[in-house]
DNA sequence: TCTGGGGTCCTAGGACCC
DNA sequence: TCTGGGGTCCTAGGACCC
């Protein structure tokens, strides 16, 4: 790892809000919300409704009265249509803006190892101009020498009004300064537990925990704020990760609609769920080995019974074909089902992924698994070529009561877009994850 | 009435072995 | 009453992120 580079993080606003107005300009000048499955919280707000003060990831119905007033668009989520301006964002970022290399982060964020140039802020200026410019989509820009400092630079580039969207700290004489400006809580790895032990310890500002002594953080807190001080001193611990990395695990989860008891009705979802995880494990080319089925109480309302149901099967060789890892999660599920109990929410977990290369050749069922492996193959691409379980195995009930809803759902022909686009998406495939 | 979903990494503690 | 110590592996749960 180069130590004297410069990373830049580069950080859409408001993501999901900025591509729904890019698509829909009416919301330009409207306070913007965007809601989570089954609208149930909020997920991403345009800058006039942080200024009222509503928090993110908070419950919709909390904050209806005041967003109303307002006269707030209120948007269901619409996945598709970030993945493609994601891709939009990333590809400007690839070919415009001078990287030397480029981890994508999450679905609206990348670092980028922009080496050492002469005027780090005019190039700050550029990445910023040149992605508005081919996407639309505003974004600010933080320049450090170290991925914490960075996203430090680009925090207080979104707020600060002087910075206008973009900040270099690589050798600026205010680093400190930002660091007493800023609660230790706001630092990227610093959550909010972390942030009320070191409180107890007299560490309350980032600048405090810089010129804490590593020792004593590593006594209160674990390794990974011990880093970040290391960070936040200027020295490289977290490198840029390049390269594609496998997921570890893939799930599909869902809050119910209204709380399911039935046994029928709970495995027809948990099979549904684990369709669309297997769907997005092959898609990524992966084989699993071990699977939990969970299902569970409501967690914030009282229950006449609390539980936490959790199973997971472990099976001997990988597989990627659906019929047989239907039958490990049905063993799941018999486990961790219980009856009498009215369940809120239910998931399946893979994890144990492999490439199917790796896979160990089972000799005496070798010819039947290549059948049923073309099989689920087979599937996948009818599925996706001519809608959503057009094709389903008999176990799997696609649609059900446990089924909840979005109700501010607009324009449709997006979701055609994102099929259309999944492709292109592989070279980013490595680290994302979803709001 | 209405409280998400998808990830990663770390750690403490139990089980087991010699 | 006495009742090792060190190593490994596994797992559940905590903490964090977007």
């Amino acid at each position: 790892m180069d130590t004297d580079s410069a990373i830049a993080i580069v950080d859409c606003n408001n993501f999901y809000a900025s591509c729904e107005r890019v698509v829909n300009p009416e919301l330009q000048n409207r306070p913007v919300v965007v809601l989570s499955h089954n609208d149930g919280i909020i997920v991403s707000r345009s800058n006039e409704v942080k200024a009222l003060g509503v928090p993110n990831a908070s419950p919709f119905f909390q904050h209806r009265e005041i967003l109303e007033r307002h006269n707030t668009a209120v948007i269901s989520c619409n996945h598709a249509l970030y993945y493609e301006f994601s891709h939009r964002v990333m590809d400007v970022l690839n070919d415009d803006c001078g990287a030397n290399k480029i981890e994508m982060y999450s679905i609206d964020e990348a670092f980028i190892d922009v080496g050492v140039p002469d005027k780090l802020p005019m190039l700050g200026r550029h990445i910023k101009n040149a992605v508005f410019e081919k996407t639309q989509i505003p974004v600010s820009v933080g320049i450090a020498r170290t991925k914490t400092l960075a996203k430090l630079a680009n925090h207080i580039a979104k707020v600060s009004t002087k910075a206008d969207g973009v900040l270099d700290l690589y050798d600026s004489p205010y680093t400190d300064l930002a660091l007493q400006k800023t609660h230790v809580g706001s630092i990227w790895g610093i959550g909010p537990r972390s942030a009320l032990k070191l409180r107890d310890v007299g560490i309350n500002t980032a600048y405090e925990l810089k010129t804490a002594e590593p020792k004593q953080i590593r006594e209160h807190l674990n390794l990974f704020p011990a880093r970040t001080v290391r960070e936040l001193n200027g020295v490289k611990c977290l490198g840029m990760e390049v390269t594609e990395r496998s997921n570890k695990s893939i799930s599909h989860t869902r809050t119910f609609g209204h709380a399911v008891s039935d046994f029928d009705e709970i495995r027809n979802a948990i099979f549904y769920f684990t369709t669309r995880a297997l769907e997005k494990m092959r898609w990524n080319n992966l084989a699993v080995k071990s699977v939990t089925v969970f299902m569970h109480t409501d967690r914030f309302r009282p229950v006449p019974h609390k539980y936490y149901g959790k199973h997971t099967y472990k099976s001997v060789y990988y597989s990627d074909v659906t019929s047989e890892i239907y039958t490990w999660i049905a063993e799941s599920l018999e486990n961790a089902f219980r009856p009498g109990f009215q369940y809120r929410k239910a998931g399946v977990i893979l994890s144990d992924l492999v490439s199917p290369d790796e896979i160990s050749t089972r000799l005496f069922e070798q010819f039947d698994f290549e059948r049923r492996h073309s099989l689920s193959k087979i599937i996948d691409e009818v599925n996706y070529r001519y809608g959503r379980d057009m094709v389903r195995f008999a176990a799997l009930e696609a649609r059900g009561d446990w089924q909840g809803k979005s109700q501010h759902r607009g324009n449709d022909s997006y979701h055609m877009v994102g099929r259309d686009t999944l492709g292109q998406g592989k070279k980013f495939s490595k680290s994302m994850r979803f709001l």
